[in-house]
DNA sequence: AGCACGCCGACT
DNA sequence: GTCGGCGTGCTC
């Protein structure tokens, strides 16, 4: 009498349990088994420890010359893991030298017992791709109205094309206000919202409604890039360079590589949708590798105010006079957004003998000064008793910068009468009634107005256009692009105290103009996107050890370099032989088991300045 | 991560 | 002689 052998994948983070193991299974629990359902089974020495696992496959002959354990017991038989979201999962662990483990996590949503009661779903058979195409899709600016209330034009133009699909469709978006106003603009559609403020409980039972095929449309953030719809036909991934789509935990993988993964193993068409253009989809544009659709773009008209300060509002002269007097006429009309950088009250407070910034003892973050003069850190919330400067010893302050509260209060000031609302991560403003007002928000908080705002004003420009960063210029485009995106058709985009030829050609709105010389620039440079940039986190002992990997492979290095202590080395990689570089450093990690070296693949912050955090 | 195995020091 | 310290290495 054969066995029948299971292979399966344990939840486990640990580098040397990244890899399948066999089980038999035993003759009771043979018609529970599926392929992609959980099992629980017995791991290490002494054989009494369960861990929870995956079946990825059954049947196959089992390893030779190891004694196959059983497995313990079925938890429930949803075969949650399908064939193409395993071979995914897989192959952006290998090339973000990870664990699938870690991928899965996000991927699939937690068990709930209860949930799976009178269910019964077939295993997916094993994929067949379909044929696979690339589009980049600017996205018109402005907003309209549907039954549901406004909402962006963007994501009706979006919503048509999902309303054509026949097959499964998915919509990845930065933020939760993006989904919220998506879901407005699909109407009558039936769709899932996939967002992880959901109980644990009713995210399972959606996860298990579109394994099931009763749901064919799912749209939400970062993880329902994973969303097993069935017969994806549409994937579009929104805002494709917000930093939101960035996966904060290992291995990190960034819902754009995870969607062109999806792409590359289940066919159908990838739309990056997204207000402004970057250089990662120029580059694909350049290639071949992805087209750029074709249509108009609506964007508002655009003005830079270069002059003299207004008279109203002098207490930190931001606001040049020419864009006062667009403000004051816009507040006739309807609401008027005023984008600032940073929230709170005064962001910074410096040190009045040496203008050194004073930092929270605990966190080494920057302290900021609350509008009833009391100075605390916005980080991890520490009040400082007595401050002292790190620097020159000095104990006396100065309060410098200005915040969305700052702002807030002087706004109101300058304009009696007019109401203001404040939106930032503090105060959370999905949409705000059509009368004249001042919203004044932070980057990404901004709410939406029916009709869209009368004027948008952005302040803070020139210093964040002089943030010491690589992707400076780009940051800038998207905040000031999706700012922009929320003007009414007739109004116009003013931005304060910017000059030189980012000015210019973002006034223009020749947007791609800017990317395409961005790209230029890295590429120039041979950073990413044109490389892959592979960066190692870890003890200086162990970057020493990781270092001969990278020197073999004769790629670029920086660093290494002192980070928070730790030390940080970023190996410049072009992407035909990453995938063997990646794969080297990996390997030492697992023969090492190491937990304190870390593999972070294009993390964009690679070439800033080293994070005081 | 756990857990067992292994190879040196203090003890009845 | 043996009990047990935790360093080392493996987990189907």
């Amino acid at each position: 009498m054969t066995v029948t052998v299971a292979q399966v994948l344990v939840e486990s983070p640990i580098p040397r349990l990244d890899r399948l193991f066999d089980y038999s299974v035993p003759e009771e629990l043979a018609e529970h088994v599926v392929i992609g359902g959980r099992v629980s089974v017995p791991l290490g020495r002494g054989g009494t420890r369960l861990v929870n696992g995956y079946v990825v496959s059954v049947g196959g002959e089992p390893t030779p010359g190891v004694a196959l354990a059983p497995i313990g017991s079925v938890l429930g038989s949803m075969p949650v893991l399908t064939p193409a979201l395993w071979t995914s999962i897989r192959q952006l662990a290998d090339r973000n030298g990870g664990n699938a483990a870690d991928i899965l996590r996000v991927a699939i949503p937690k068990r709930a017992v209860r949930t799976e009661k009178g269910r019964t779903i077939p295993p997916r058979p094993p994929v067949t791709p379909s044929p696979s195409s690339r589009v980049v899709l600017p996205l018109d600016c402005g907003v309209v109205r549907t039954s549901n209330g406004p909402t962006m034009r963007a994501w009706e133009q979006l919503a048509e094309r999902v309303r054509e699909a026949h097959g499964g469709v998915v919509v990845v978006m930065p933020d939760w206000r993006d989904v919220a106003l998506m879901s407005r603009a699909l109407g009558d559609v039936a769709h899932t919202v996939w967002d992880t403020t959901a109980t644990p409980s009713a995210r399972y039972s959606r996860y298990l409604d579109v394994l099931a095929g009763d749901s064919r449309v799912v749209v939400g953030t970062r993880s329902a890039v994973y969303a097993p719809v069935v017969d994806l036909e549409l994937l579009i991934v929104v805002g494709e360079n917000d930093p939101l789509l960035d996966e904060p935990h290992a291995p990190y993988v960034h819902s754009r590589d995870a969607a062109l993964m999806r792409n590359a193993v289940e066919g159908g068409t990838l739309v990056f949708a997204s207000f402004t253009p970057s250089a990662e989809l120029q580059r694909f544009v350049e290639m071949g590798f992805a087209e750029r659709a074709e249509g108009v773009t609506r964007r508002p008209s655009v003005v830079i105010a270069n002059d003299p300060p207004g008279e109203g509002f002098s207490s930190s002269a931001r606001i040049p006079s020419s864009a006062w007097r667009q403000v004051r006429g816009a507040l006739d009309g309807g609401p008027v957004l005023v984008q600032v950088a940073r929230p709170g009250y005064s962001p910074l407070v410096l040190c009045k003998a040496c203008r050194t910034p004073h930092r929270c003892a605990q966190c080494r973050n920057p302290l900021s000064g609350s509008r009833e003069g009391a100075i605390g850190c916005r980080v991890c919330g520490a009040k400082p008793l007595g401050l002292r400067c790190g620097h020159c010893g000095g104990r006396d302050l100065q309060w410098s910068g200005v915040g969305s509260v700052r702002t807030a209060v002087e706004l109101g000031r300058a304009f009696p009468g007019v109401p203001v609302i404040l939106a930032d991560g503090d105060h959370r403003e999905l949409e705000i009634p059509r009368k004249p007002c001042l919203v004044v928000s932070t980057r990404g908080a901004e709410p939406i107005v029916d009709g869209g705002y009368d004027a948008v004003l952005i302040v803070d420009g020139e210093r964040e256009l002089a943030r010491p960063s690589l992707r400076t210029t780009e940051d800038c485009l998207r905040w000031w692009g999706n700012a922009a995106s929320l003007a009414g058709d007739e109004a116009t985009v003013v931005i304060a105290n910017i000059e030189g030829a980012f000015a210019t050609a973002f006034a223009t709105r020749a947007w791609d103009r800017i990317v395409e010389e961005e790209l230029r620039e890295l590429r120039a440079l041979g950073f990413p996107p044109v490389s892959r940039a592979i960066t190692i986190r870890g003890s200086a002992t162990d970057l020493l050890a990781v270092r001969g990997i990278a020197e073999v492979a004769a790629h670029r290095i920086l660093g290494p370099m002192d980070e928070n202590g730790a030390q940080r080395m970023t190996v410049l990689a072009d992407y035909r032989s990453a995938p063997e570089t990646v794969a080297a450093l990996r390997a030492f990690v697992v023969a090492a088991s190491s937990t304190t070296v870390r593999i972070h693949c294009d993390d964009p912050t690679a070439f800033d300045e080293p994070a005081v955090d």
